[in-house]
DNA sequence: CGGATAAACCTACTTTAATTAGGTAAGGGC
DNA sequence: GCCCTTACCTAATTAAAGTAGGTTTATCCG
């Protein structure tokens, strides 16, 4: 076949496919040879568009950190709860694609968020958090975040393999009646040990304080 | 080559030998081929030891974790710097073999710290934590600690790759400027991180409370 | 407009890994 | 001492990542 009028490989499209396979058939399906069945094109072509497969890789993982949408400031009525909804935008985007989560651990596009920093940094300092422990907050609400989302990710999504699943009444007593004891969803939980963390780090700052209007750069 | 007098592959050995290519030569370099080579052996004849590579995967995972000693209760001042020398144990030896981490995200040996949780759980009700929010805190140490010990384990030794190290001081001004504030190391970083952890889940827990003596089945 | 150049696909091949099939000889229980 | 299982072997299979090099057509340049 020689060289079409359009191209048959498009960036977007090979994201979106690889994306597809790795969600409906796990990320053990995901090869080359798969992708390019499914793209109706042969595996070497793709080599033209990418130099291996761990360019497409960092394709996928962009495109995972991009689902994540910012919330609004109005919707969050304090700087604490400003943080846990980011999170939990990035959580659920990240929980989306389940399978693909392990490609997060090596493919993470840092750059990508770098603004978002920026301006929670921004917004830190606003509150009043002294420049040497902003790093502090931020540094732990990201690999909170991060982490939460992508051990979650690896958890089945039955519910088992919960977190002291096994836990037995005789043999571990306290931590199988905590777990009894427990009321929250993972999700819910996540929530709670952000804003626990939060509070811990900065306890001069009013848990209570609304969050402060970022500047414009924010948005894009 | 026959049956010999001494089985040629051991189990203890078959891991051990997986771990220190894993350590020298990194993840991607450890096949059964390879393994099999140093062990003085065939490939296939691993399969009489092991059901599939991913037997041989947990094994390493376990290890890992093995390793991690629990810090002796006297040296612990307060309860949560316990908690900060569990997980700085853990994050030691996740990062003594930082090349194996990714191996933990998907084979984690979560039955190998039950017993820890379990006295952990003790401490916590001890020191007045009501039942139900035990897993919080619990939940939030495993999460934090596990994932910041395989995120750090992934960034390069060498400090590029840094939490934020994109930031420029022209485009991110702020970020750039709170990075240079910065003070502490990333161990350091991942201690306060902890501690502001706790200290935010159970603030009715006085800091400074000492650490409760656990059952002796703790120290098993 | 015509020809060079490069883009975009192809087939064929190489290398390496995980695994399965099935053979062989010595260890160890009876 | 016999037999069967253990623990190794060689050979083969399947499948993936990636390379080499060919073919045709779009596109660009004069």
């Amino acid at each position: 076949m020689p060289r079409p009028a359009k191209p048959l490989i498009q960036y977007d499209a090979v994201i979106e496919t690889s994306l597809r396979i790795i969600d409906e058939e796990g990320l053990e399906a995901f090869s080359l040879p798969r992708l390019s069945r499914e793209l109706n094109v042969r595996a070497p072509s793709l080599y033209h568009h990418f130099a291996d497969k761990a360019e497409i890789m960092r394709g996928i993982a962009r495109a995972i950190v991009l689902q994540a949408r910012l919330p609004r400031l109005e919707q969050a009525p304090t700087w604490i709860e400003w943080f846990v909804q980011v999170s939990l935008s990035f959580r659920a985007s990240v929980l989306n694609h389940r399978n693909a989560a392990p490609i997060l651990l090596q493919f993470m596009p840092r750059e990508v968020l770098v603004r978002t920093y920026d301006a929670s940094a921004q917004m830190l300092a606003e509150l009043g958090v002294p420049a040497d422990q902003q790093v502090l907050i931020l540094d732990g609400v990201d690999r909170l975040t991060l982490a939460a989302a992508i051990t979650e990710a690896v958890r089945d999504p039955d519910g088992s393999n919960q977190p002291f699943a096994n836990a037995g009444p005789e043999t571990e007593p306290t931590l199988s009646a905590a777990v009894k004891a427990n009321q929250l969803s993972s999700e819910e939980l996540f929530a709670e040990t952000i804003r626990s963390f939060l509070r811990g780090a900065a306890p001069y700052v009013p848990a209570d304080a609304p969050a402060p209007m970022p500047p414009a750069a924010f948005l894009s």
